[in-house]
DNA sequence: GCATGATCATGC
DNA sequence: GCATGATCATGC
């Protein structure tokens, strides 16, 4: 096929590269044989740029399409929601961060600016076991960032060039940032990048936008964009003023200290539907979030409030006790044995879970057994703890694949228990338990247990441990809640 | 009173 | 019918 644009007309690039929508780079570039290797993670892009746009891919600091400024990147889709919204299936790896170079940069001259400020985005259809000259493109666009997105996008540039001139480039994790994130990028120790300012060496990383932040742009892009969102940050004043932690805390500050019952009278909530559910503080707590953020009827906060969904934050409640230990361990969701005996630490879901950002909500129980709204505020996970989390999986995984799951098992009349050899709590951060129905909501285990001889096992998660959420979740929280009211009470 | 296994109400 | 976000129940 003949190669028919002109790199230096913004418009002849954008022109080409939509016609490639609904169409696989083995129909358009008119190709009947396969090209040897497609397997690999970048191999579509490289494909993209040299069979389509005909130029050989490159790691040049500058954009691809230097005259004009245009950055060409492509990102696999997902289906969700059996088969009726396509999300993004991972996030958007930008360009890598040269650490020496990042601490003396200004962002209007960054290397992630000059490189990524005009995106021009090929989304395809991922699928597994077929080449990716047969992946479907979905949607193509260009994307420039909204001047109100910018604004925090620069602030979590500051944030990781601010570790990075701390020496702290190892302990950088994805949930220091609401949009921009910065991902590892390779698998192993032939990743490690020396780092300025301090001897030890840290993990290669690159620029990213988050999977949330891509999904918003994904909907938008897409022409049956129906999403609505609502706002935190309703003019760009306000974030030049205030992050959005402080936007948050200061929404809150009027509620802190009022009982259940006050709340639920201040806010109007009903909250009869569901008072017997086990999740109903958690429930309340989306109710008062929906309230205070003017989320309509029906629609979560996280979704609707366009800051939260484009930052993939996890809302998680706790009741504290007087002696501010949790009441109960809090849970993720439940994992999958075969996912867990398949995957890899690094692309494992529970490593993407626990670098996400989260938003703490803490209850506590006064001395007259009462709940009240103690405190709330953002949270995420600690380098040294993820990398306990990180041996508490690797235990898991090799239980599984051996397994060796089932330690014991008892009965008391017709009743079956079952005693595990998952990691038990201890002083661990994280540790697992059932998180199912009953004991018969399985899941199918790769392996047959050894002790038990089943082939299924009852669902299971990964818990934040009762004394971690107390030690270094909820002391965390308060702090820093604290900090952000004195910093805006002085403003 | 904690650790651990078991289970629940609800929404989509 | 299952995922969710938890709490309940029991033994040590």
């Amino acid at each position: 096929m003949s190669i028919q644009y002109n790199r230096l007309d913004k418009s002849s690039i954008i022109e080409y590269a939509k016609r490639l929508e609904n169409k696989s780079l083995r129909e358009i570039c008119g190709l009947n044989k396969d090209l040897g290797s497609f397997m690999g993670k970048g191999s579509f892009g490289q494909f993209l740029e040299k069979l389509y746009f005909g130029y050989n891919p490159n790691s040049s600091p500058k954009p691809d399409f230097e005259e004009v400024g245009i950055e060409l990147k492509s990102s696999p889709l997902k289906y969700i929601n059996k088969n009726t919204q396509l999300v993004a299936k991972e996030r958007l790896v930008l360009n890598i961060i040269n650490y020496d170079k990042l601490i003396d940069q200004k962002f209007e001259t960054s290397d992630f600016w000059k490189k990524n400020n005009y995106l021009l985005l090929v989304f395809f259809l991922h699928k597994t076991d077929i080449s990716v000259l047969d992946f479907v493109i979905k949607i193509v666009g260009e994307w420039r960032f909204p001047i109100i997105d910018l604004t925090v996008i620069q602030r979590d540039w500051l944030i990781i060039q601010g570790k990075v001139q701390d020496g702290i480039a190892h302990e950088i994790s994805e949930g220091d940032t609401f949009y921009l994130g910065a991902c590892t990028k390779g698998a192993n120790s032939n990743s490690l990048r020396r780092q300025p300012n301090s001897a030890l060496p840290a993990m290669q990383r690159a620029f990213s936008l988050k999977q949330g932040y891509l999904n918003n742009i994904i909907a938008t892009l897409s022409s049956h964009k129906t999403e609505k969102y609502g706002r935190l940050i309703t003019n760009p004043k306000l974030v030049e003023k205030y992050t959005i932690e402080e936007i948050v805390t200061l929404k809150f500050i009027h509620l802190l200290g009022l009982g259940e019952k006050d709340l639920i009278k201040k806010l109007k909530i009903d909250s009869s539907k569901f008072s017997k559910s086990k999740n109903y503080h958690s429930r309340l707590v989306k109710l008062i979030l929906n309230s205070i953020f003017e989320v309509p009827i029906g629609k979560s906060v996280e979704k609707y409030i366009e800051e939260f969904a484009k930052s993939d934050i996890i809302i998680k409640t706790v009741r504290l006790k007087s002696n501010n230990r949790p009441a109960e361990s809090t849970s993720l969701p439940a994992f999958k044995y075969e996912e867990i005996y398949a995957e890899e630490w690094n692309d494992s879901e529970l490593k993407g879970q626990l670098e996400s950002k989260y938003l703490f909500v803490f209850f506590k129980y006064d001395l007259n057994n009462n709940l009240y709204l103690e405190s709330l505020g953002f949270w995420k996970m600690n380098y040294t703890d993820l990398q306990s989390a990180n041996k508490t999986w690797d235990t898991l995984k090799l239980l599984i694949s051996k397994g060796n799951i089932v330690k014991e098992i008892s009965r008391k009349g017709n009743k079956i228990s079952r005693k595990t050899t998952f990691p038990a709590i201890k002083s661990n951060a994280i540790h697992i338990r059932p998180h199912a129905t009953n004991s018969y909501d399985t899941f199918p285990l790769p392996v047959r247990d050894k002790v038990s001889s089943l082939e299924e096992y009852t669902k299971h998660s990964f818990w934040f441990s009762g004394s971690y959420i107390r030690d270094e979740i909820h002391s965390r929280v308060l702090g820093r809640m604290q900090e952000v009211i004195a910093k805006c009470n002085s403003i």
